[in-house]
DNA sequence: GCATATATGTCAACAACACTGACATATTCG
DNA sequence: CGAATATGTCAGTGTTGTTGACATATATGC
């Protein structure tokens, strides 16, 4: 485990440095997201439905509610999409036990196997930036990355999958 | 100047090493688009019109060919938005000089104005995160965001402001 | 147990932003 | 001069987001 407390370093930044950072994420961004937008487009489904499937597949017996505070969408817009992946057998749906109003999410074999696909370029591009830079860099990377992120949500976003059954502590708005 | 040569470290990627980062973009860039976007409602405008004025300010004089190959997307799509930003001020086109058939682009006071005020946001989280992940971190925020975006533009995102007059070189797709 | 709150879903209308395809104009280049 | 290039425009379409209103089932508090 890294040490993550805050360096409080007299850090000089130039407005370049700082350019820079709002370009990165602009262009990172922008490439990450190309690839499978372009496989998604043949199967006439769009980035909001990666998404969902990917989160989905993230945190198996998700539900709506917790589904909508990760994406910052409203349920109108995620219902759509949701309800394409339901009924074409991505994704499936079943009443949760403790509450019965839930509706907890899973992929089905057919959504497993789409969200592996559409993810494969992006672990493929992740990885290879990852050996490129080196560990110490990966780290870095890490720290800033967990730093731009909105304060409320650094803590989920840093745990461990396994460390995070089914989305234990629900943060509201 | 850092050393940017490849590490070609034995980096051992565990899964959730990769699913990490996906998450960490999308995270990353959700929490970074959020305002400016609240702000950009609020005069009617939208997240391309933020690029558009962003990358204008950027390069000052920039044609619209070079916009476009950084926004890839469809010149209809950026002609409605260009045109909007024209119309209000916020941009203004010259012809060029050395060749008459293009419409150099440069923001007015207006839109150097809004620039301001919509990055100033994200340059005060970039300046927070990488102020609390210290230089080091920095350093390999930047490898590993470069190693993310497409080869053929890392030089361009690399590079100084100051040393890139008018996109010297234009790269084509 | 009843009233209220919560989790979810649905219908309808709308806006932003991307796309394709077709066509037009001005300018440059060989 | 003819072809290629830079740009613009018109028209139609699709995805993804929004707001607002309303419905149902279930849980929870008094």
């Amino acid at each position: 485990m890294p040490d993550l407390r805050p360096g409080l370093q007299h850090l000089y930044l130039r407005d370049e440095d700082l350019r820079l950072g709002i370009e990165l994420l602009f262009y990172a961004y922008r490439d990450f997201t190309a690839e499978p937008d372009r496989m998604l487009e043949e199967i006439g489904f769009g980035r909001a439905h990666h998404r969902a499937i990917y989160f989905v597949g993230r945190y198996p017996g998700i539900n709506v509610g917790e589904l909508l505070a990760i994406l910052r969408i409203t349920k109108q817009s995620l219902s759509r999409v949701l309800g394409e992946l339901v009924r074409k057998g991505y994704i499936l749906q079943r009443q949760g036990t403790s509450d019965r109003r839930q509706r907890r999410l899973e992929l089905t074999e057919q959504g497993a196997a789409l969200e592996r696909k559409l993810s494969e370029n992006q672990r493929r591009r992740i990885a290879a930036a990852y050996r490129a830079a080196g560990p110490a860099a990966v780290e870095g990377f890490r720290r800033v990355m967990l730093g731009l992120i909105d304060e409320r949500d650094r803590r989920k976003v840093a745990a461990e999958p396994a460390k995070t059954p089914p989305l234990a502590a629900k943060q509201r708005a």
